[in-house]
DNA sequence: TACGGTAGCTCG
DNA sequence: GTACGAGCTACCGTAC
């Protein structure tokens, strides 16, 4: 059995709040009556619930009889601290019923993630607090009917347990944060109100609130052109495809009939996958582009692939935005991933739809070439940190000093070779990957033979790297895991060479992305602009005409400062533009 | 009919 | 000796 008092009159729940006047922060869950679970609204559904507790007290306030409190819960929760459970979540939910934004964050979820070995460990509150306390909680009441008239007692009890359960996960997943030592000390706010020692957990924290901002905003796009642009293709594709089946007889996206027709009737030579099946992936039909059909077969497919992005996207916007959702520890290197729908993976062709609104404009910045700076510095390669330094463009750079040749009379082809042979290499690339992937991703042919030069003269070139390569192979041959950390101090153990070399690299950069993040969010202050989408090494903002300007600059601060941060050797650059629309930069 | 795995494409 | 990290759709085999 929990404590707890349970509130649904209002000088009680003022009276309630003098418990809390000596805590520097609180635990804090909500309890939501939604429409459905399966598509929670965040701008219609209502906060029912909102329990606060401390290392005593437990109170369950009841804001459909009480929502006059919101005022004095305000007050407190953008003041103190709060700690809670996936609180994204609870925030944007707060924001939304109450406008009450709460800042300074402890968000246990984070925590587990950040501490996590094992990238199938769930991270639900129940898995955590199994994990940590074996204790065993029930969530039937999680999806009950939180708008019902009278709650029952298991839906209270089942609402005051789950702060219950912070107050005894949260000091164990602090101190094992704080056991992990960080190079950079953890500063400001959140350090200090709950005396969180491991910079890269205060850097994830204070992202929280700026994520759950980010995902209440929503991208603008141009829903009317968006329309139009489905009705379109959707005519040309449904034509060509009707044409395609009736001039071959076979229906494009049938793997198994398109190899047998593309082999039988049309005679061609395919690859096999790893199963054994024959192959009709584009890469593999590009050299036989020049056959008509092979030709149409292509281009049906990837209209379809258009079509069906527009058809994704249109069935998410609301009002002219879409609100998709971002995982804030998507993947072990600490990047993001999108989804409902996936705005990470829009294409150009595409992000001309993404548009500011009318007397509005979209700050779009991205770092450049940044992985490549953070390889140099993580391995401290002297020849790459000068290049860089002088400020030459690293991958004419590299073509110039691998084909013996002057730095300005490296070609356009040369220098997109080269970029292949920048992003395979640091992470390990075999000679005959990198020729498939020079030919796949950058258009450019060269044999094995060439391939096996380049990889040798590479790491020639770039001394470090290669002593960073045989290290990591030492390491992994001698034991079989090995423990990376980013330059902020993220951690992780692999057991893989390229997740070893990978790790601090990706890890590094998401670090700086979410520290930008944040010192904008600190920095822009009352100015009217939004961030509305990041994407690994891109932020976009929106914001009103008149502070475009002063949008920008205080982006470029935000951008800078991290960089500068993480980067000492290597200098940090990036482009930022004021734009209408997310188009090519 | 529902689910899980694979292939193939998009992005950084 | 090995590029890495995601999401989404379609297909296909398996379980119910």
């Amino acid at each position: 059995m929990t404590e707890f008092t349970y509130i649904f009159n209002l000088e009680e729940a003022v009276k309630s709040l003098h418990d809390f006047e000596k805590d520097k922060y609180l635990f804090l869950d909500t309890e939501v009556a939604v429409k459905s679970f399966k598509e929670i609204d965040f701008f219609s559904d209502k906060v029912r619930l909102i329990q606060l507790g401390n290392a005593e007290k437990i109170y369950i306030y009841d804001m459909f009889l009480i929502p006059e409190f919101a005022k004095y819960l305000k007050e407190i929760l953008e003041k103190k601290g709060v700690v809670g459970h996936n609180l994204k979540f609870d925030i944007k939910f707060l924001k939304t019923n109450f406008d009450i934004f709460p800042q300074i964050v402890f968000d246990t979820m984070i925590a587990s993630q950040l501490l996590s070995e094992n990238s199938k460990e769930k991270h639900s509150l129940q898995a955590v607090t199994y994990r940590l306390t074996d204790n065993n909680i029930d969530k039937t009441q999680q999806s009950s009917a939180w708008g019902l008239r009278n709650l029952s007692e298991e839906q209270l009890e089942y609402a005051a347990n789950d702060v219950k359960v912070l107050r005894e996960i949260f000091p164990i997943l602090k101190s094992r944060l704080n056991q992990i030592n960080t190079p950079h000390k953890a500063t400001g706010v959140v350090h200090e109100t709950f005396g969180l020692d491991n910079a890269v957990a205060v850097v994830e924290m204070a992202f929280v609130p700026q994520l759950a901002m980010i995902e209440l905003k929503g991208m603008p796009v141009d829903e009317k052109e968006l329309s139009s642009m489905l009705t379109t293709v959707s005519a040309d594709y449904q034509r060509r495809y009707i044409e395609f089946v009736r001039s071959s007889g076979v229906d494009p996206f049938s793997p198994h009939k398109v190899t047998a027709w593309l082999t039988g009737r049309l005679g061609l030579k395919l690859p096999k996958t790893q199963k054994g099946s024959l192959s009709s992936q584009d890469s593999a039909l590009r050299k036989y582009m020049d056959i008509p059909q092979v030709r149409q077969l292509i281009e049906i497919r990837s209209e379809k692939k258009l079509l069906d992005k527009l058809k994704e996207l249109h069935s998410h916007v609301k009002n002219g935005r879409i609100h998709s959702q971002f995982r804030q520890i998507g993947a072990p290197t600490g990047r993001m991933a999108s989804s409902q729908p996936n705005l990470q993976n829009i294409t150009k062709e595409l992000r001309r739809l993404f548009k500011a609104p009318e007397g509005k404009k979209l700050i779009v910045a991205d770092y450049s070439q940044i992985e490549l700076r953070i390889a140099a510095e993580y391995v401290n390669d002297e020849v790459m940190i000068k290049a860089f330094s002088e400020g030459k463009d690293l991958h004419r750079f590299t073509a110039s000093l691998i084909l013996d040749k002057s730095y300005e009379k490296v070609s356009k082809e040369e220098r997109q070779m080269a970029k292949a042979i920048n992003f395979g290499l640091i992470y390990g690339i075999s000679p005959r990957s990198l020729m498939e992937y020079a030919r796949n991703n950058y258009g450019v042919d060269i044999s094995l033979k060439d391939a096996q030069e380049f990889h040798k003269r590479f790491f020639d070139i770039y001394l470090s790297f290669k002593r960073w390569h045989e290290s990591v192979n030492q390491k992994l041959s001698k034991k079989h895991s090995m423990t990376v950390y980013t330059l902020l101090g993220r951690k992780m153990t692999v057991h893989r060479f390229t997740e070893a070399v990978n790790f601090p690299i990706q890890g590094t950069g998401s670090d700086m992305l979410k520290m930008a993040v944040v010192f904008f969010g600190k920095l822009k202050k009352d100015i009217d602009a939004s961030i509305v989408n990041l994407v690994h090494d891109e932020i976009i903002v929106e914001v009103a005409k008149e502070y475009a300007d002063k949008a920008k600059e205080i982006l470029s601060e935000s951008m800078l400062r991290a960089g500068k941060i993480l980067l000492k050797k290597v200098p940090v650059e990036f482009e930022v533009e004021i734009v209408n629309a997310w188009a090519e930069k």
